[in-house]
DNA sequence: TGTACATCAGTGAACGCGCGTTCACTGATGTAC
DNA sequence: TGTACATCAGTGAACGCGCGTTCACTGATGTAC
């Protein structure tokens, strides 16, 4: 058994991962060089490319760990309502959405700019993460007619969510400009159930 | 006088705006190249820097122009009211974003990319653009009964817009998905009216 | 108006920097007998 | 268990490509007299 060799490959793939987070983080994706990654990983520059093709598919792999994380908290997802005529059910999913960018800063903004730059890659992550847009589409069901497209309506949720919290999370702080949780989550639930429910 | 001069130089100057406009559009601004934008311009790799530093300059002397341009067309902008519970005073501010994204993407996806590349260029460029949130902050003192923080509401109007905006100009068409301007007009507007006035 | 010189926009080949990627080498770990 | 050989993760200097930037040069435009 090959077990020693294999286990310290796999710290310094996950050592690598680690300190890419962090770079990502602290100076974007783009910014991000691979000396960078392995410097602040502590290893050799060459060490990179035996663990990885590039920096597209580091993010990739990172993706993947961030999914299969989200799928381990999806045990406690049954707890939510599939009616976005109610708030409880709007305020479950915002809420769930921006502790979800929150806790994964670093990949958002990665994806976020690695789509700019590269539209196919762009397609790609989309299709990765998009798994709970068929869930959303599901809940506007409820609303009161008469109903628009539904890929509409959850664009126009994922737009506002996502611009809201990259604006909050990312532009503003670097500003001094902070908002709490509960004031970015109310502000969002109130918007969308009196938006997605109203008539015209 | 040294006229045919300086009309020449102009001229070449106009070229290479009209042209990186051009490529900003193709291939996005971060993915292009000074000397793309010089073969489109059908000039010399040199002649770029007898007009401008670098891309960003550019970037802003076409920032520039945009608003010179935006502020001939504030004539008409008269025509609006200035209340936000009223659903024409939130159509006719959707309308104008929704078409002064359309009118300008090359500079709107350029600004958006090169926001995300450099931060302190990012500030800067939207303190550039910026200049009607103030507009906007004032329509929402009409709105009922509990406000919140008018810079939320704003920040949430534009994320919306500007979100929505870029994946039905931007991403979704170059997926072959589009929409058409009222449909936009009219989701956007029906969400925000009912959502900014609705009360919690 | 004509001539000689100065200026300046434009040119494109050449330069050089930054950074991704490679590769010969090391030493530890694993395998064969 | 011991020895000789094979494998493989890690190393970091070196390579080379892409691209931004420069610069000596050209020819047209402008100025001086």
């Amino acid at each position: 058994m090959a077990t020693k060799r294999r286990q310290q490959a796999a710290e310094t793939e996950a050592a690598l991962k680690e300190a890419a987070r962090r770079v990502f983080a602290e100076r974007g994706y783009l910014n991000t060089k691979i000396t960078d990654i392995t410097a602040a990983a502590g290893r050799a520059t060459g060490s990179f490319y035996r663990h990885f093709a590039g920096k597209e598919e580091l993010l990739e792999a990172l993706l993947r760990d961030l999914l299969a994380a989200a799928d381990d908290e999806v045990v406690e997802r049954a707890g939510h309502e599939a009616d976005f005529s109610k708030i409880e059910a709007i305020r479950w999913h915002v809420e769930a959405g921006w502790r979800f960018y929150k806790a994964h800063l670093p990949e958002m903004v990665a994806v976020k700019q690695a789509a700019m730059l590269d539209p196919e890659l762009g397609r790609r992550l989309q299709r990765i993460m998009a798994a709970d847009d068929a869930d959303l589409i599901g809940h506007l069901d409820a609303l009161p007619e008469p109903k628009p497209d539904p890929l509409l309506q959850i664009s126009a949720f994922n737009a506002l969510l996502d611009g809201f919290a990259y604006t909050w999370l990312v532009v503003n702080p670097a500003d001094g400009r902070t908002i709490s949780d509960d004031e970015a989550i109310d502000l969002l639930t109130n918007l969308l159930h009196h938006g997605l429910a109203g008539k015209p």
